[in-house]
Order: structure tokens, then sequence, then C-alpha cells
DNA sequence: AACCACATTGACTGATTAGTCAGTCCATGA
DNA sequence: TCATGGACTGACTAATCAGTCAATGTGGTT
């Protein structure tokens, strides 16, 4: 990755997470990252490349923060544990990517064939609700069902601490009590 | 309300939900109501004027939808159940509109000032949840955030049954399922 | 008919934007 | 010292948009 080319990401992400997409223009994160208007376009080839380039990109780094430390174990509850713990470490450590990873994914900015690239490389984690579910702890629920569920618990988990700003035992508590009511949640359905 | 300006707030609530706030002219929308450019003017001093009457109406209309065979009773839980009951209802009947509601509420187009007249407007449904904080319903969880877990739970379940297109015993038994889960996940958590 | 008040209209304007391109700059190597 | 190629630049363009306004239409009153 050439210099300019991350200088351009990460002027795009403090701009579209402080102003949003549609408030920042190409010139303005040109000149963000101090190069020419025109440089933007040689790296990439219109503002949606560069919109699918920092999307790419955060999920990226997302991925690599919770992978980190990460060692699978048999019990399938202990593994999405680790997943929602290190998510949320991220959301709080990394606020502005986290929330204009959030914005870019309720808007439709992103390209279907960047989301296609991210299923590859997100794979561990679509396992491990694979897995989960064929070991029926989400009782009768489909898993896409359980997954949006998680998926809308973390955000409000997520939100509520950046609100109060939680840090210390209490960012801990919080998260481990937006774990359990999501969890007592799911597997208080019972199977069929 | 004048003819034109309900004609206008419809023109709106179906571009805005079929393209978005920022794929949609007021040219467009205009013509889409059968009016000239410059009568949109004459009814909503400016495009922002013209969001927050839509925005209003359409909160305004799934109000009344809720409060239809709304009877208070004593028991706290059932009042919130008849809320998420007919709140998905509202939703699967008019998904139009409560994609459009959703799509404002995320992003940023809407006035503090129409929030705060919304306040006043949806009073019955904050003390509902005022009411149930103070019962203990909430354990020890404060009252805002058990509120942002109830919505974004609310969310994923309407999400999903749209995309599955569910309707009557089925989308009947999702919406009871999706509330268990978010009931006994709050009431997981137990009070100090 | 004649008049008036006001609703309606759409061509127009000034501002803004994504993307272009002719030219500059500079590192490299002969 | 000069030539070459490619990275870089920012003034520029064509298109688009919210909002304006002078002209026109309409319904009511005398």
């Amino acid at each position: 990755m050439t210099d300019k080319k991350q200088l351009l990401i990460e002027a795009t992400i403090d701009l579209f997470s402080r102003d949003g997409f549609w408030n920042t223009t190409t010139a303005n994160i040109a000149k963000h990252a101090k190069v020419g208007t025109g440089t933007l376009f040689n790296y990439f080839s219109s503002k949606e490349a560069l919109t699918d380039a920092v999307y790419f990109e955060l999920k990226r780094e997302m991925k690599s923060y919770i992978q980190k430390d990460y060692t699978e174990t048999k019990d399938t509850m202990l593994n999405i544990e680790h997943v929602w713990y290190h998510y949320a470490h991220w959301a709080m450590e990394f606020p502005v990517r986290y929330d204009l990873l959030d914005q870019l994914w309720v808007s439709n900015q992103v390209s279907q064939e960047v989301e296609n690239r991210l299923l590859e490389e997100l794979k561990f984690m679509h396992k491990l609700l694979a897995d989960a579910a064929t070991k029926g702890l989400f009782g009768s629920l489909p898993q896409e069902y359980a997954t949006a569920i998680m998926c809308s618990s973390m955000q409000a988990m997520i939100k509520y601490a950046q609100a109060n700003n939680f840090s210390g035992d209490a960012l801990e508590q919080h998260i481990a009590i937006g774990f359990s009511v999501l969890w007592n949640g799911i597997s208080s359905i019972e199977g069929n």
C-alpha cells in the first residue's frame, strides 16, 4: 500500500465520519491528505472506489483486532463471547472508525463486489455462527435471525458505552451485561 | 392540511424511500406530486423543512396506529408488548413508510426542533418505559440502555420479517418470539 | 365583464461537485 | 549535463441542484 494511498484513506475516514459521505467532497479529502485533487484519482478511479477501499480497510482492521489472541475452543459460546468482547473493545478504542463502519453499513455506499470479497475475509465469523446453529445454541431461531439479533444488540451496547464514555471496569461490566442480555434472550427459546 | 401539501409529502415518502434523501431532487418530488417546482417551496420553505414534515407525519401515523385499541393495563409488560405488536404490524403493513422512518432516523436529516416536538407527541411511550424502569422490570439495566436494546431488537425483528415476507400466523409467531428473546434477555439481569 | 388576490408555474440562477488534463516537477541513469 | 518517464498538480468543465421570480392562471366578488 502506497504512502499516499494510505494518507487518502485516513483523510477519508476522518471526513466521512465527521461530515458524512454526502457532505464530503473529493476536493476536501485531497486537501486533508495534503495532495492535489488529481492525485486522488490516480489512486482511486472514483469516489465510490475510494469508499469501497475505506470500507474494506476498516473491516480488515476490525477482523485483525478480533483475531488477535483468538484461539478457537470447543465451547462455541466462549468463541462468540470472544468476538463480542474484542469487537466492543475495537469500537471503544477506535470510535471514529467504528462510527464510519456503522454509517457505511447502514447507508448503501458500498459495492456488492466488496461485500463479496469480505465474505471470504470474515469467513471465520460466519463459521462460528454456523457452528452455534448446528449445536442448537440458537434453539429454534434461524441462524440468520440469531445473527441479526446479535448484530443489533452489539450496536446498542456499543452506542450506549460510547454515549456514557465507559472505560475500565465499568466498560468491562457493561460489555458483559450486554452479552448476558443477548445470550439469555437467545437461549431462552426452546428448540423444536 | 392542504391537498397539495399532502400530495407533496406522499411523493417525498415514495422517492426518499426508493432513492434515498441525497438522490432525490426537489424538482423530482414536485414532478411526482404533479405540481411545479415552485409550488413545493410555497408549502415548504426548504428541502429540510419538507423532510421534517415527512418525518413528523410518519411518526404521527405510527403513533396513531399503535394507540388504536390501546388501553393501559396495570401489567406494564403487557402494555409494552402491545406497542411491540402494533409497531411490527404497522411496519409490515406500510413497509415503505417504515423503511423511510428508519432511514431518516439513522441519518441525521431531521432537525432537533422536530425531534423535540415529537417527544411531546410520543409521551405515552416514554411514560411506559419509565413505568417499567420504576417497577424494576429492567433489573439493574439503566432505562436508556433497556430502551436502546428494545429499539434495536425491534429493528432486527422487523427487518427479518420483511426479508422473509412473513404474514398471517408465521408473522404472529415471529413477532411473539422476537418479544420473548428481548424480554427474557432483559429480565434475566438481576436488580441490585 | 372587470377587477382583484393569490395560487401556481417552470425557466432560470448561483453555487457546488466529481472527475479531467495539460502542464510541472523530480528522481534516475546515461 | 541532459533526456526520459511517471508521479503529481490544481485550474478547469460539464453536470447537477436548491431555491427564485416574473409571468400566468384561477376563482370569487361586485
